[in-house]
DNA sequence: CTACAGAAAAGTGTCAACACTATATGGAAT
DNA sequence: ATTCCATATAGTGTTGACACTTTTCTGTAG
């Protein structure tokens, strides 16, 4: 009656976990016979697992050649933030709109619990529920987010997280409470694109990316999509 | 030498073409078997290709549950739109602050000599392209690419199409021209927003939706994710 | 006739072996 | 020493068989 774990989603999970901890190192080979062992399984479930996480971004792979983990660099990050800059502002747009008074009380109310920090990503994720559109939802809990809670713990989650993240949010949360989604929208904009701009700057100062790259010497066929 | 295309690929090429002309239906079930004696391959390579499809949202599926084509209303497509309609937005914002004045002038010569209709979609490819940011582009041209591909093979091509999209175009173009990022995301918002008024008028007048699903019966453990 | 339980059938998940391709190795020619 | 080619090795792609789960079928009890 459980929601019957097959074992590409173990290996999944587990493959994930080694690009958290490092234990793949970002740009690094990904072994099917290797993870196979490691998992004890077989090749099969390994394969559709890496294919997934290809299909997550986490992973670039071409046909016959090696899997490699993928190699986050800060202007990876800044697409990525310049992205969700317009769909959380969409987010919170719709939510405005759609949210029943009960549920942005709710909302408020679990805010105000919370604290300042501890769980400052759920906000997001709850407003994306909110907006009623399962596609922005998705694309913000399931697809970034990996992509997101990878970068943090490999470089040292300093980037990204804000000191005053919290009182931007509370800003936020008073707008749509006012159902002023235009408000709203343009907040949450500013919001990101303040975490946007952090990141610009890192590019400007350190040349050297995060990575932690065994850069391989290239082979001859390897200019390959 | 060629980019060397595995039996995976051809066979996501081949369910894509069914579910384009309907000899899959839209929420009809994917049989892996079926599928295989259909191509002459094996199971593995099936399977692949159906976890491909279901990471690009065209086919849902739970473990040891039948895969199922995914069922395109017209709700789901309001909710791409409105995706569609804050990336794209973002996509011209970046493009007008980044392409330099070389690319913006051949963008506008081609889609000159393109005539008025043609390749409608081929403009904003063009333009997530210069906006510089690979997953906006990813995310336009092949994320959603698809989806809407096979809605408007499915429902006959009318909804999303519209007179005077050359027009809008022009207009964005002009914008771009000017360097005028601000109004060439508001008017590339607004185009988008368009035609998903078209939609929810549809949704409006006729609650029956595209689909073709024969539906099942459903039995008792079905409920869930 | 309907509802339920158990067995049969169909379908999906996993495995281990084999086929094909890329990478690494070693030697000959320059 | 360096470059090139042939060969060996490692790794990926594919297959068919087997294990597990779901779905359907069938008979029985109410």
């Amino acid at each position: 009656m459980d929601p019957q774990r097959t074992l590409v989603d173990t290996v999944f999970d587990g493959i994930f976990e080694m690009l958290l901890t490092g234990e793949i190192p970002l740009g690094g080979v990904v072994n099917e016979a290797t993870l196979a062992e490691r998992f004890n399984v077989s090749r099969g479930p390994v394969r559709e697992a890496v294919k997934a996480l290809q299909g997550r971004g986490l992973i670039t792979k071409a046909a016959y050649f090696k899997a490699r983990a993928v190699d986050l660099n800060v202007q990876d990050m800044i697409e990525i933030f310049q992205l969700r800059e317009c769909v959380e502002g969409m987010s919170v747009k719709l939510a405005t709109q759609n949210m029943s008074d009960e549920g942005l009380q709710q909302l408020l109310e679990d805010f105000e619990q919370a604290g300042s920090d501890g769980r400052v990503l759920d906000v997001h994720a709850r407003i994306a529920e909110g907006s009623g559109n399962r596609r922005i939802q998705s694309l913000l809990c399931d697809e970034l987010y990996y992509l997101l809670r990878l970068y943090r713990a490999r470089s040292g989650s300093a980037a990204g997280r804000r000191e005053n993240a919290s009182a931007e949010h509370w800003q936020i949360l008073r707008a749509m409470r006012a159902r002023d989604a235009e408000l709203a929208e343009s907040l949450m904009r500013a919001h990101i694109a303040r975490a946007t701009e952090a990141l610009q700057r890192l590019l400007d100062a350190e040349p050297a990316p995060v990575s932690d790259t065994a850069q391989p010497r290239r082979n001859r066929k390897e200019q390959r999509a």
